[in-house]
RNA sequence: GGGCGGUUAGCUCAGUUGGUUAGAGCGCCUGCCUUACAAGCAGGAGGUCGCAGGUUCGAGCCCUGCACUGCCCA
């Protein structure tokens, strides 16, 4: 059948139709595995992206990331699950919504509680998938069956279970402390999401006077509008400037209370005026010194940070309002005693950026201590691990220094607080609404109108989703999850979190042990944990490095990108440029250049089919039997290829070398070295070389048998390159490798094919390098290998390929130089300085002659004589026999650097041969490696300084 | 204030326990519409690896200090 495929690949047409077929065929879903099921598992949940989202290239980033690993793993032959969802995400949503009423001239309250939320859920069906649609183009291959929401009925009846659990072993409590506090939002959040910003402000020397004397004492502040709430000042017990004001009490201005003088360490001598205002209302620190020293709480503002009846005069004032008159009075009044810069790190809304107010207030906390002993137990014992390994500490010193986290939140929307309250007082905790107090009996009972924080429920995913609280074979097959891939960003916020609770609510799970075992965990203890591994991607920025920001409006659109370049490009960019712990800095430029890449791949792809297709007209060759007699869906390597020349010896162990590889670097999430290691095989190696040289045992010149061969092993080598890109690039090569099959390919996608040499891979253990003598591959640098890996690459064939491509490149070169028009095919003499390289030339004249534009080779029984248009190396010396049409002054100045360059690294190379502690001390491979290359250059020097004679000089 | 990272070609970045000649993509220069590919092919220029010391036979890599820069935490 012929293929006519167009001269340029388009990617659009092609990109959806596959990823609408992936999704029609169920290709990645993944039924419950009964018992006995064997095989190895590996599992991934989809950090649950929210329902206010928009696709970004952060998302990109990680869904690549996670598409390329769980491909990988699927077509090792690991039932591979990977779960998405998304998230309701309390705040965000709920101002979505009240936005969309403002214009409306509404705002929730006119709703009410429960018509509002009504409305959210309205919303959310109507533009809540919209992210999910996106991460369909970028073919992410989820289980979509398992899709879920976390406030889906299981997960919410999962969410009061946990609540109440913890509320019943001590680890949930109630109390009024301080919290951080947006008015805009009006709501607690936690520590984690106020943003501290440094900020140029003022501190301000406010004069107290002292009851009793005519003494005053100057205390610092950069929130004076908070004094209206003072209850003390602090003075520290080891400031001698204040001894003597012990036990006194000042007058305090503007509101003329009575308060004490107090003793205290929050006051530091060192800091402004050595005294402070204590405020117990209004700051932490003061709060905790307000207990020490039961000081009463003064509570100045409302939810709005509007002053309220406390503040006296001031009631009513926003707060900056009220900091300008408390400011103008104390002036005007002669309190104020000094007013200095100073820099203050300003505590900010993540969400919305409202300054946020350290506000006393009644909320529900979570009692960290003892989720995060184990949590940190997971992680330095190596339960758990984290790459790259920098993050480790990170975390841990986070873990290390926790506080309880307020999990209780001002909002409609989200999981509401499982808690009631009797008329008596009483507070029931309850995972079914309760009908009478257990106290009183009363019936009496309102619900907390609280709801939890967001990222409590998202903590308790690796394990809800699995089923829990009940005990499914969900749970003992994919739990723990193998990996979590995700940002920085959301380390503490979701990791440790999830983290703790993992480690709390599943201690005593045992995943299934003969899957544990296959799956390559069968040395971890400890099965509570969420998940093995933890790997932890870069940002993506923009090309100059910025942060990409909306309101710098410097957000590249991963779907414009897309649309431009096709996904698959896209994807390469950014796996290219996923080097671990370092930022990426998306260049248009890269995509542009990888899309370039997509192109050589559909035109080798095009060049296959163009043969495949003259050699079936000519019914030498058909790939129909080819296919069924390789039986490529049982291999993992290049079945049926036959090795016959060195060409198909060499790229067999160079596609040899680059899937072990490739399968080393997934392993340890090194992306760009997998992304750039598949490039310059298959442009390098495959397009460059290995086709160029077959095409004259594909013409109809050659003879069946031969071109039969070479046909078979285009088409072998081709379809199992494209099963080892197909998890960066899965478009393209589910496209290309349909149409090798004629549309009926062994499995339903190349995506459920193996990947290639996958099991040999993971014989190989990463250990220290053991350089070879050639230095040829990484595989013999840095790895250390069984034998039988070993043998799979035929190390004479590179040897000798890398020769004849050092010739035909060399020539190639001297031909430049000597400015030969392309077209012109010119003899050459050639002399081999041992018996290899001349049976070698010979083997392969050919090949050299077509590839060097060469018209014969003479090969002659003794050195060429120096001059120009000769060359000379370690293995053989050759002569361009051409008339010479160059500027001989420019050619000189080549030269002239060219020796000086060679002289210089003699130099160099001498100083070390001719030091014993080198000869003494270094490796005996170093050496000879350094004496060879003294040899050769020795020689080079010869040969240019004879060049420039040659020319006059 | 505390902690962590970065500084390598014009740009964006690789560089795996120190070892022969520091790489890639894009850009640039020269020449080619060579029957798969001009989104291509062939060739080329371009780097005192931030600065200053030190350890070592040998440093882009290890140590110390400095400069600039980014991020996180308080």
């Amino acid at each position: 059948m012929p293929h006519e495929l167009p001269k340029a690949y388009e990617p659009g047409a092609i990109e959806t139709r596959w990823a609408e077929y992936w999704i029609k065929e169920k290709l990645f879903s993944v039924p419950t595995p009964p018992e006995g099921e064997t095989r190895p598992v590996f599992t991934l949940l989809l950090p649950p992206p929210n329902v206010t989202g928009r696709l970004h290239m952060g998302h990109m980033l990680n869904q690549t990331q996670m598409d390329i690993i769980v491909r990988w793993h699927r077509m090792r032959g690991f039932i591979t699950l990977w779960l998405p969802g998304t998230d309701h995400a309390g705040i965000a949503t709920q101002m979505m919504v009240e936005r969309q009423l403002a214009k409306e001239g509404k705002n929730r309250r006119d709703l009410g509680r429960e018509k509002f939320i009504e409305r959210v859920w309205e919303w959310k069906r109507l533009y809540g998938d919209a992210i999910l649609d996106q991460m369909k183009r970028l073919g992410a291959s989820v289980d979509w069956d398992r899709e879920y929401f976390t406030m889906d009925e299981n997960l919410s009846r999962a969410v009061r279970e946990v609540f109440v659990r913890l509320y019943e072993e001590g680890l949930i409590y109630r109390g009024k402390y301080i919290v951080n506090w947006c008015p805009r939002c009006e709501t607690a959040i936690s520590d984690l999401e106020v943003k501290h910003e440094d900020v140029a402000g003022k501190l301000w020397e406010i004069r107290y006077p002292i009851i009793g004397t005519n003494e005053f004492i100057t205390v610092a502040t950069t929130r004076p509008e908070t004094m209206l709430g003072d209850t003390a000042v602090a003075v520290n017990a080891k400031d001698e400037r204040y001894t003597h004001l012990h036990g006194k009490y000042v007058l305090l201005p503007l509101m003329n209370r009575e308060i004490p003088i107090i003793t205290d360490d929050l006051a530091q001598p060192e800091f402004g005026t050595g005294a402070v205002k204590v405020t117990p209302a209004h700051d932490p620190n003061d709060f905790e010194a307000g207990k020490r020293h039961n000081l009463p709480q003064i509570d100045v503002m409302d939810e709005h940070a509007n002053m309220n009846r406390n503040a006296g005069a001031y009631a009513g004032l926003d707060r900056y309002e009220a900091r300008k008159r408390v400011l103008a009075d104390l002036q005007e009044r002669r309190f104020l005693a000094g007013e200095k810069d100073h820099t203050l790190a300003l505590g900010k809304c993540d969400r919305c950026g409202t300054v946020v107010e350290p506000r006393l207030s009644e909320q529900w906390f979570v009692k960290i201590q003892p989720l995060a002993r184990k949590a940190i137990e997971a992680v330095e014992s190596g339960e758990i691990t984290i790459v790259p390994d920098n993050y480790r500490q990170i975390y841990l010193n986070w873990m290390n220094n926790i506080h309880d986290w307020c999990i209780s939140r001002q909002l409609w929307w989200g999981h509401r607080i499982p808690a009631w309250r009797c008329a008596c007082g009483e507070i029931i905790v309850a995972r079914e609404t309760p009908a009478k107090c257990s106290k009183c009996g009363g019936a009496k009972l309102e619900q907390d109108t609280d709801v939890l924080d967001t990222w409590f429920s998202s903590a308790l995913l690796p394990f809800t989703t699995l089923g829990w609280p009940k005990k499914t074979r969900d749970q003992t097959v994919f739990y723990p999850t193998t990996l979590l891939v995700t940002a920085y960003e959301i380390l503490f916020f979701w990791v440790a979190r999830m983290i703790m609770f993992g480690c709390h609510f599943m201690q005593g799970h045992e995943q299934d042990p003969a899957l544990k075992e296959a799956s390559g965990w069968g040395d971890k203890k400890n099965d509570s944990v969420p998940f093995r591994q933890v790997y932890i991607h870069a940002l993506v920025r923009d090309a100059e490095r910025q942060k990409m920001s909306k309101t710098k409006g410097n957000v590249i659109d991963p779907l414009e990108i897309i649309e431009r370049f096709g996904t698959d490009a896209t994807r390469f960019t950014l796996a290219a440029m996923a080097a671990p712990g370092t930022d990426i800095a998306f260049s248009e430029s890269r995509t542009e250049g990888y899309r370039a890449f997509a192109n050589k791949i559909w035109n080798a792809a095009r060049f296959m089919f163009m043969n495949v297709d003259r050699l079936e007209a000519s019914g030498l060759w058909s790939m129909k039997t080819f296919l069924e007699s390789r039986n490529p869906g049982q291999t993992d390597g290049v079945a049926g290829f036959q090795p016959v020349n060195l060409e198909d010896r060499w790229i067999l162990s160079r596609f040899t070398e680059a899937a072990l590889e490739v399968n080393i670097s997934l392993r340890g999430y090194r992306f760009h070295e997998a992304a750039n290691r598949i490039y310059d095989f298959f442009w390098g190696d495959f397009c460059d070389w290995y086709l160029e040289l077959i095409k004259p045992r594909l013409s109809v010149d050659s003879d069946e048998g031969t071109t039969s061969i070479a046909c078979g092993n285009l088409v072998s080598l081709f379809e199992a390159s494209l099963r080892m890109l197909h998890p960066i690039m899965p478009f393209i090569t589910e496209e290309t490798w349909y149409a090798i099959h004629d549309g009926k390919p062994p499995q339903r996608s190349i995506a459920l094919a193996q990947y290639p040499l996958s099991e040999k891979a993971s014989l190989i253990s990463v250990v220290g390098p053991l350089k070879s003598d050639t230095g040829s591959t990484v595989i013999a640098q840095g790895r250390v290998a069984p034998l039988d890996v070993y043998q799979d690459i035929d190390r004479n064939a590179l040897l000798e390929m890398s020769i004849l491509q050092d010739l035909i490149v060399s020539v190639r070169n001297v031909r430049a130089e000597l400015k030969i028009e392309p077209k012109v095919k010119v003899p050459i003499q050639l002399f081999a300085r041992d018996a290899l390289t001349r049976a070698l030339i010979e083997q392969n004249q050919g090949a050299v002659e077509r590839l060097a534009s060469v018209e014969t080779i003479l090969l002659t029984n003794g050195p060429l004589v120096d001059t120009l248009g000769a060359r000379h190396s370690a293995r053989f010396d050759f002569l361009v026999i051409y008339e010479k049409k160059i500027n001989i002054a420019v050619e000189r100045e080549r030269l002239r650097k060219e020796l000086e360059q060679i002289e210089k690294e003699i130099a160099n190379g001498r100083s070390q041969l001719e030091n014993e502690q080198f000869l003494a001390k270094a490796p005996a491979r170093v050496v000879e490696g350094i004496r060879k290359r003294a040899e050769e250059l020795t020689m080079q020097q010869e040969t240019t300084k004879n060049h420039l004679r040659a020319l006059g000089q």
